[in-house]
RNA sequence: UGCCGGGUCGUCUAAUGGCAGGACAGCGGCCUUUGGAGCCGUAUGUGGAGGUUCGAAUCCUCCCCCGGCAGCCA
């Protein structure tokens, strides 16, 4: 059950079979998946979304959504939509539990209080600067703040009227009262709560202090009775902190597990810096295919299940790592291959006319050699067609299997034709073929024994249907941009090639936003959902074929 | 520099004192009416030095390297 692929279990399912041996938490596994509404997902957050389900899933356990809206300065509602689109697309499921941080607010305020009257926790009247330069470094430990003595009283009522709205924002905090000489910084008397007025996404004007993640994030894990908090390793320098708030309030205490956060390469991560690529145009919004988001590949014609295969087959560890975006595009592969229907596309049309042909029949293509059960469809053919401008070479280079002059080549799922004249503009760029069909050779009729080596694609130039088709290579040019400080200047300028004249087989015309296809020889293709319409088709390409021809 | 964490093929990840394995990428071959897919084969790795042990990626010591932490962000 642990494992249900056979495959080896990462770190955390040993650290959860132990906790099940011992009767931990009376055996049972209640995992969340916490994101903050500030952005988009991506697909470090699908990696963590896939590890939190699948644990919950295969211990027969719960998983929570819940958002940790703890900052209204950055949140908004927009976020909270989209990341609830994105995590049930993944297919993780939450059942009814979408849950919000700050639907505890009155708890953690009267936690807060508690700590108060225990003399765990202080008014601090520093301002931001103070409390920096009071901190301490790395090497130096920090001085108390004067105000660390308050008594219980003054303590009270000083947060009570923070709560009521009687100080400007940053005039005071409440901070836990720990230790500032710990080497952990993080205990150097942490704060818990900050004013700010701002109306919250959810809460309204309901607060003007709002509750720091550190002070937060535990508590809502308790909360929730969550029994394994698994987090990111940045967090685990906070661990002693959530784990001294959980102890002083005597509450359930979650068991936090650190792993490494994703990074792929030729990409970043961060929400910092997708936003800005966002707000600074150089992308075409959250969900642009090229953007690492969960949109952008939904867009893009990545699957649900090739992500959640991904992260499958990238594992769950504790090192730091960057991970080659090859296995991304192998789990896209590997899953379209086996459900992509295939169809012919001519991406750069060079026109070809058969001379010794009339008339015009439909001929039978397989939709999908990997699986028969998606039958045949019937494709028109006639003397007027359109092949790929890159099947033809003039002066082809040693192993070309493609048409030359006076050369030999089959048409997918018709015949061997022969180039017999190759036709030039005035600046000598070839813009026709004259070729002869050899009507023996039909494809499946079993008629010639003519053997040719290369097989190409072609659309019948009376039948086809205009496309537009968008190509996308990666974002960056570097393997690691986020490493970069000047990592704006990565950006590959080359990452959109958009294709106006593309030439697609008549079947494509019904075809849906987010449909997917294999345009043979050329990659997989997906109907774009943001810009196709009902007079024009747009290709959103998602990644190309494998491809063995090396000039 | 204080604290915490981490170093295994090019990349990701297993091996929990007993043959360093898998996947991706690469290379070679077979097959193929997609130069796709599939099949077969193949090279490449335990950061370093000592130690314990019949036996060490694993345990011990020292060293080296990498990451995180000094927001009223998360």
């Amino acid at each position: 059950m642990n494992n249900p692929e056979g495959r080896s279990k990462n770190f955390i399912y040993e650290i959860i079979d132990d906790d099940m041996k011992i009767n931990k938490w009376e055996a049972k596994v209640h995992t969340r998946f916490p994101p903050e509404p500030n952005g988009y997902l991506h697909i470090g957050h699908a990696k963590s979304i896939c590890l939190n389900y699948g644990i919950a899933r295969d211990y027969n356990g719960k998983f929570n959504l819940r958002f940790d809206d703890t900052n209204p300065e950055k949140e908004e509602q927009e976020y909270v939509d989209s990341i609830i689109e994105d995590v049930k697309w993944l297919g993780a499921d939450f059942e009814d539990r979408i849950l919000y941080g700050s639907d505890y607010f009155e708890q953690m305020y009267q936690w807060a209080i508690e700590l108060i009257k225990k003399g765990k926790a202080y008014v601090c009247d520093l301002n931001s600067d103070e409390i920096r330069s009071s901190r301490g470094t790395l090497t130096e430990p920090g001085k108390n703040s004067p105000f660390r003595n308050r008594s219980v009283e003054e303590n009270m009522d000083l947060f009570e009227r923070m709560r009521k709205g009687e100080f400007p924002n940053g005039t005071k905090t409440l901070r836990a009262k720990i230790d500032m000489a710990s080497p952990n910084i993080n205990l150097r008397d942490p704060i818990m709560y900050r004013i700010v007025h701002e109306e919250h996404h959810r809460q309204g004007s309901d607060w003007c202090i709002y509750p720091t993640y550190d002070w937060a994030h535990g508590n809502e894990d308790s909360i929730e009775g969550i029994t394994h908090s698994i987090c990111t390793l940045e967090f685990e320098n906070h661990r002693p902190l959530y784990d001294w708030f959980l102890d002083q309030l005597g509450v359930h205490h979650p068991q936090q597990i650190e792993f490494a956060r994703l990074n792929l390469s030729y990409t970043v991560m961060s929400k910092r810096r997708l936003l800005q690529l966002v707000k600074e145009g150089y992308v075409d919004g959250w969900d642009d295919p090229r953007m690492p988001t969960i949109s952008g590949y939904r867009r893009r014609g990545y699957t649900p299940e090739s992500i959640r295969n991904f992260a499958e087959i990238i594992g769950v560890a504790k090192r730091d790592a960057l991970t080659d975006i090859a296995l991304l595009e192998y789990a896209i592969r590997d899953d379209l291959n086996k459900h992509a229907n295939r169809v012919m596309a001519v991406l750069k049309p060079l026109k070809v006319v058969i001379t010794n042909y009339t008339g015009e029949e439909e001929l039978e293509a397989v939709n999908n050699p990997e699986n028969i059960e998606a039958g045949t469809r019937r494709v028109p053919f006639c003397n007027e067609l359109y092949i790929e401008q890159n099947d033809f070479m003039e002066n082809p280079p040693k192993g070309f299997h493609r048409l030359i002059p006076g050369g030999e080549v089959r048409l997918r799922y018709a015949y061997i034709i022969k180039c017999k004249e190759v036709i030039k503009n005035e600046k000598g760029e070839v813009i026709e073929l004259r070729c002869s069909y050899d009507p023996e050779t039909k494809s499946g009729s079993g008629t010639s024994t003519k053997k040719v080596k290369g097989v190409i694609h072609w659309v019948s130039a009376k039948h086809a249907v205009d496309a537009e088709v968008r190509l996308y290579d990666r974002l960056f040019t570097v393997e690691n941009p986020g490493a970069d400080e000047d990592w704006l200047s990565k950006i590959y300028p080359n990452s959109l090639e958009i294709i106006n004249n593309a030439k697609v087989e008549p079947s494509l015309k019904s075809s849906k936003p987010l449909d997917k296809f294999q345009f043979e020889r050329m990659g997989y293709f997906c109907v774009d959902q943001k810009y196709t319409t009902k007079e024009k088709l747009v290709f959103n390409r998602t990644v190309t074929l494998k491809d063995s021809w090396k000039k």
